[in-house]
Parts: C-alpha cells; structure tokens; sequence
DNA sequence: GCCAACGTTGGC
DNA sequence: GCCAACGTTGGC
C-alpha cells in the first residue's frame, strides 16, 4: 500500500457539490475553497503521493467512499484572488496568499461506502478524529493503523456481496 | 429543520 | 485580550 513515510489523510466533500463520481470522471481535481486554517496548514503538510480517504459528509448516510492520491503539493488557490468567487477573500494578498489548495487524483471507489456509523461501531478506530462528535475539519490526519482497517472494512464488505 | 460544536469578527 | 454575536459545518 502506502510507501514508506507517506502521510495519509480524509477530507471531506459534500456529495451533491463534488463526489467520488466526480473524481472518477474528472481524474484529477484542485481541491478549492477550503478557507479554514487547520485544514490549510495540514493541506500544506501534503507531499505528492499522499494517500486520501475520501469523505462524503452531509451525504445520506455520510462515510468513505473511496480513496484518493495527492497529486500536486499545496499551492495558492486561485478562487482568493477571484471577486467572482464564492470563496473570493478580500483581505489576501497575491504576494502573501492566505489559503492553499492540493490536487488530488482518483484512486478507488469503493463497491461500498464504509458508513460514517460503521466507523464509530469498529473498536479498532476509536480516537479517529472524524468520529469524533462536532468534528468539523474538512481536512484531516488520519493514523495509518485507522487507515488500514477502513480499507480492510471496505474489502471486507466487497467480499460479502 | 434543528441544533451542537465550533471558528471568526468586531466592539470595548 | 475578552467575549458576545454571528456564521458555518455537518450529523441526526
């Protein structure tokens, strides 16, 4: 799986604006808009390589649905400098951007999403942070041990249908 | 639609 | 620097 000193991540999109679907057909995506600080600086700690779970949140029922690969290291996100922009920030500077975004690249769909429940069931990822009540972060760590059992519980439930 | 759990903004 | 008000996220 990962290579030696890979750093593996989730982060989070809300189906109905970009979904698994999506990246499957697009390939490779520039991750916009994210406009909170914890998530830029842990984007900004992203190599290219790094393996992603990707998360449905707002979804029904929210979970991993698949995973994807950083393709292209933090760089200025290009929307902060647009007024058209739904995440257009005034006060960034172009010498100085304020917020970053990755690329990221398809992996795997899963045959089945891992459920945001089924996480919080499996004793084996207690203390992941996305099941964490009132985790909000869009972009998040995730310990390689938690990132193994999402993907065994992914195959686990493959093997079954 | 509700609301808990934040994060941000701005007055003081 | 404090903190109230407000806005957003995201599960339920």
């Amino acid at each position: 799986m990962a290579k030696r000193g890979t750093k593996l991540w989730l982060m989070k999109s809300e189906p109905d604006v970009y979904s698994i679907d999506d990246l499957e057909r697009d390939g490779t995506e520039p991750w916009e808009g994210v406009r909170n600080y914890q998530a830029r600086n842990f984007m900004r700690e992203m190599a290219e390589g790094d393996l992603v779970l990707f998360y449905h949140s707002n979804a029904k029922p929210p979970g991993v649905a698949g995973i994807c690969r950083v393709h292209r290291a933090a760089y200025p996100d290009p929307t902060q400098f647009d007024p058209k922009s739904d995440y257009y920030d005034a006060k960034s500077k172009k010498d100085e951007p304020r917020w970053s975004m990755v690329d990221v690249g398809f992996v795997e769909k899963f045959a089945e999403e891992v459920s945001l429940q089924a996480l919080k069931d499996d004793p084996a990822l207690t203390g992941m942070r996305v099941t964490q009540k009132g985790s909000r972060l869009s972009v998040q760590p995730v310990d390689a041990k938690h990132f193994r059992r999402v993907l065994k519980i992914a195959k686990a439930k493959t093997k079954l249908r």
